[in-house]
DNA sequence: ATGATGAGATTGAACGATCACTCTAGACTG
DNA sequence: CAGTCTAGAGTGATCGTTCAATCTCATCAT
């Protein structure tokens, strides 16, 4: 059931996030299908019945979890767009990006992810609609990116065709495979890739 | 028909393999936990007792699985250390390298099997000894190919500490990241991308 | 040639465990 | 006391796995 009188809505949210906060825990340890919601509801120290005043099924906590953590990737984004020296803040973030993305609990829940994105309709399109705004503003944030760069340089900011779309591209794709990067070779490197990340940035933008 | 010298062996690895090819589609179509055993057997048109003849659970089919997959990498990286011109070599397989890394079944099954070793060891322990040993592999060709460059270049192929080690972790994090692109966003641009990473490939290289 | 033989190939019903989900009844609050 | 929160046993379905029964067919004595 629905809770729509207000004062069940501000009780009803901390007990949503509670079980999306347990949930995450779990999906990560033990993946989607490998979670039972009588193991999600002792990790939210509630019953299995009480789940399901807040939520229809347990696609409906993947779904809100992942909805969720895709509107918490936009803030990077945001950063980015309210930064002073674009090109500058993209390269103080790489040590921050590496950090997260190699971080196992949270691979494991991309991967979880991306995973069920890759077979579940519903969850793709989730995760292609978050992705196509992330896109178009990531590419928004790397052309400006270039055109401090190059006009700092040359004082030229329009010359052929824009591969500012493949750029954008290229860069989520980088950091995207440093989650699968962080699975298959847990004696990573982390110093050094991200020296050569920035290296990447500075040849790309 | 086979002769029957050794019929157990022979026909047993046929039957191996149908299972195997069987399991490929349903895991790529519906995970690891979301394919039952009975799906595998009408999927390889065999009874669902049969199955448990050639393989001892549903955990070793997919530790057979993923096994036959990671030997089939390695052969990328024969191709690499058998060309002429490496560098060469590995700019004329970025499209091919593209193109199976954006096919939905096999990058559906990528992400499954990354998913699983980040939370089940015994896969985990699989995935990262193959991953050793192409890694090491890869360095080798990656070094080499930066040797031919050098030289050819200004004669010099001494100088400075090398990094070989992290370039050959963003070649891989890089097209590994193209599996979780081909997800989040189906309109791929693959052309541009191509021509993208070549660049990229002359930069690092 | 042929029927008997038996070992491996193959089947699918059966089993216990576990799952997502429901429902009824008790606890709490204002 | 009225209405909401909470609990946990119950339900039917499905899962991985087992096993006794059946089928197939190369071999060999006749």
């Amino acid at each position: 059931m629905k809770p729509s009188t207000e004062p069940c809505t501000a009780r009803g949210e901390q007990r949503r996030s509670q079980i999306l906060d347990a949930a995450t825990g779990c999906f990560a340890r033990e993946g989607f299908h490998g979670t039972s919601i009588a193991t999600i509801s002792k990790a939210a120290a509630m019953s299995t019945g009480h789940i399901y005043h807040f939520f229809a099924s347990k696609e409906a906590i993947i779904a809100a979890l992942i909805e969720r953590k895709l509107a918490q990737s936009l803030e990077l984004v945001s950063h980015f767009e309210n930064a002073e020296d674009v090109f500058q803040a993209m390269l103080e973030r790489v040590d921050q990006g590496l950090q997260e993305r190699t971080d196992p609990a949270q691979a494991a829940l991309e991967l979880e992810i991306l995973a069920e994105a890759a077979r579940n309709p519903r969850v793709a399109a989730l995760v292609r609609e978050a992705d196509a705004i992330r896109r178009e503003r990531l590419m928004g944030v790397v052309r400006s990116a270039r055109q401090n760069r190059t006009s700092r340089d040359t004082g030229n900011t329009s010359d052929k065709e824009d591969d500012s779309a493949a750029v954008t591209e290229v860069v989520i794709a980088l950091f995207e495979g440093l989650t699968a990067r962080a699975v298959n070779n847990p004696t990573l490197e982390r110093t050094a890739l991200a020296q050569l990340l920035r290296q990447v940035l500075r040849a790309l933008l």
